[in-house]
DNA sequence: CGTCGGATTGAAGATACTCAACATGAGTGG
DNA sequence: CCACTCATGTTGAGTATCTTCAATCCGACG
C-alpha cells in the first residue's frame, strides 16, 4: 500500500521498486493511536522507534519553564515526527497529538538503515530533512518580520499547500482542527489576538471557516496578505515532481 | 591539520583513523576569503561546492520583497554554509560575511561521499545537520515567547557555548563583531530597543564590550535571564564527548 | 577637518498584551 | 430533560512593550 510518506517523497526522486517497496512498508508494520493532548513524544525520551504521522495531527513543542508554550511545527499524515531523537539519542522537544492520531512504527534497524545503507532513500530523507529545516527558517522570519495577520496568513497559505502535497484537500479547503489557543502557541501571540485576526481574515473574505474546516476563500489574496514565497518549500526537484507539484499544487506558487 | 569541523564532530562521535584525515583533509584544500557584507552564498543560487567557514562570522539571512532581513543563523569556524543548498539543489536563503571570512572549498563529489556513502561520516553529518536544527527551533522560541532583554540574553549566552565547543574563548569571553543593526535582524526587533536592552545587560552587570568582544561578567545571571536550558545543544553524546564539553563548556550547561 | 557607520538618546505612537466578562456548544450527571 | 461544567470563542477597556522618527554623539579614516 502506498503510503503519504513515499507520496512526499516522489515529488522529489523517482525510486527503483525495491526502494519504493521499502518506503511503503514503513507504513504497513506496526502502529499506534494517540488520544488528543497525548504526546507522541516528550521532552527528555530516548528514541529507540521512529514515528510516521498517518492519520490525524500533531505538534512539535517546547514548554518553558515559568509556563509558555511554543509550537514549533505541525506534524501532518506523511510527516516523520522524531527521527532528531533517534539520532541525537533524547528528544529535545515534545511531539504532542493535537486530534486523535495514528502513526507507524518504524523499527530501529529500519531508521538506522535509511539513513546511512540505501543510498536511493538516504538522499530522499536528506531532502526532506532539509525542507523541514527551510519550513522552520520560514517560521523564523515570520516571527521576526511578519506582524500577527501575516503570521496567521502564512501558517493557513502554507497548510493549504502542504495538505495538497499529500491529496489531503478539497479545492482550496482542508481540515485543520486546532484551537486558537494552539495557534496562539504556534504564532507566539495570544490566543486573544489570535481571535481578533482571524476574524479579519474572515471579514476581509480571505478565510472561510466551517467545524475544523478551513476554506480558503481568495488564494492569491491570502497569499499577498501572508507576503508568501514558496521557494522555501522546495516543490520543483525531478520532472515526475514538477507534474505532480503542478497537478496539486502547482497553482499556488 | 585537526580541522574545527573535526573538533565540533568529535564531541559526538569517536571516528576511525580513515574518518579522520577524511574530515581534517576537507580544510586542506582550496579556500577563499570574502570581504565583510558579501554574500558567500545567494539565495536562488544552484551549490556546486559547499563551504566551511575556517575564519570570520557569517550570517544565514532573508530578506523580504517590502524590505525587511531576518538573520536565521551566525555561522562560526567549523560551521558548513550551504549543505541545504546542495541537497535541495537552489538555495533558499542567502549566506553573508559579516566580517573578513575565510572558508574552505569542498568538492561535490566529496560532499555527496560524505552524505550517503560513508557511515561514520554520514551519522556524523546527522548528528550536526539535526542540532543545528535544533538551534534553529530554539531561535522559534525565543522569538515566541522570550521577550526583547531575554532573547538578547540568550543569544549571548548560546553563542559564548558555542564559541567554547571551538576553543574560541579566552574564559568568558568570545569576539562577536556584529553591529546592533546586525542583531536586530537576529532578534526581530528594532536596532534601538536592541541598543536599550544591550545597555540594560551591562547596566546589571552582566556582560561587558570592548572593541568588538563580548565579556559575559555574571554568566550564572545571563543564564538565568535568558531562561536558558543547554538541553537544545545536544553536547553530551559520547563519553570522549562529554569530557571534552566538561573541559571546555560544562560549567555553563 | 569633514564624512560615514554605528551607538545613544528622546518623545510620540501602534501593535499586541492583560485582565475580565460573556457567549456558545458539547458533554455529563441527576 | 434540565442544570451544570468545561473548553472554546468573542468582546471591551486599559496598559506595556516595542516601534518610528528624529536628533545627537562618537571614533575611525580619508
Amino acid at each position: 500500500m502506498r503510503n503519504l510518506m513515499t507520496m512526499k517523497l516522489e515529488q522529489f526522486a523517482r525510486f527503483s521498486e525495491e526502494s519504493r517497496c521499502q518506503l511503503d512498508e514503513l507504513a504497513s508494520g506496526r502502529r499506534r493511536t494517540w488520544p488528543r493532548k497525548r504526546d507522541i513524544s516528550s521532552e527528555g525520551d530516548s528514541v529507540e522507534e521512529v514515528h510516521l504521522v498517518l492519520s490525524g495531527l500533531a505538534a512539535r513543542y517546547k514548554d518553558l519553564p515559568d509556563g509558555g508554550r511554543q509550537i514549533t511545527a505541525f506534524l501532518i499524515p506523511g510527516d516523520l515526527c522524531d527521527v532528531e531523537g533517534f539520532v541525537l539519542e533524547r528528544m529535545d522537544h515534545g511531539v504532542i497529538a493535537l486530534t486523535e492520531t495514528t502513526c507507524a512504527i518504524i523499527a530501529q534497524p529500519v531508521m538506522r538503515k535509511m539513513l546511512t545503507e540505501t543510498r536511493e532513500l538516504t538522499e530522499a530523507l536528506w531532502w526532506s530533512t532539509m525542507t523541514d529545516t527551510a519550513v522552520l527558517r520560514e517560521r523564523i522570519v515570520d516571527h521576526g518580520q511578519r506582524d500577527a495577520l501575516e503570521r496567521i496568513a502564512h501558517l493557513f497559505y502554507e497548510m493549504l499547500i502542504r495538505y495538497r502535497m499529500v491529496g489531503m484537500t478539497d479545492g482550496n479547503a482542508f481540515e485543520f482542527p486546532v484551537t486558537q489557543g494552539e495557534l496562539a502557541d504556534a504564532t507566539g501571540l495570544t490566543s486573544v489576538h489570535v481571535n481578533r485576526m482571524m476574524m479579519r481574515l474572515r471579514a476581509e473574505g480571505l478565510i472561510e471557516q466551517r467545524d475544523k474546516i478551513i476554506i480558503v476563500k481568495d488564494p492569491a489574496g491570502l497569499k499577498r496578505v501572508a507576503r508568501f514565497n514558496a521557494r522555501y518549500l522546495h516543490m520543483h526537484r525531478t520532472e515526475a515532481g514538477d507534474e505532480e507539484v503542478a497537478h496539486r499544487a502547482g497553482d499556488l506558487v
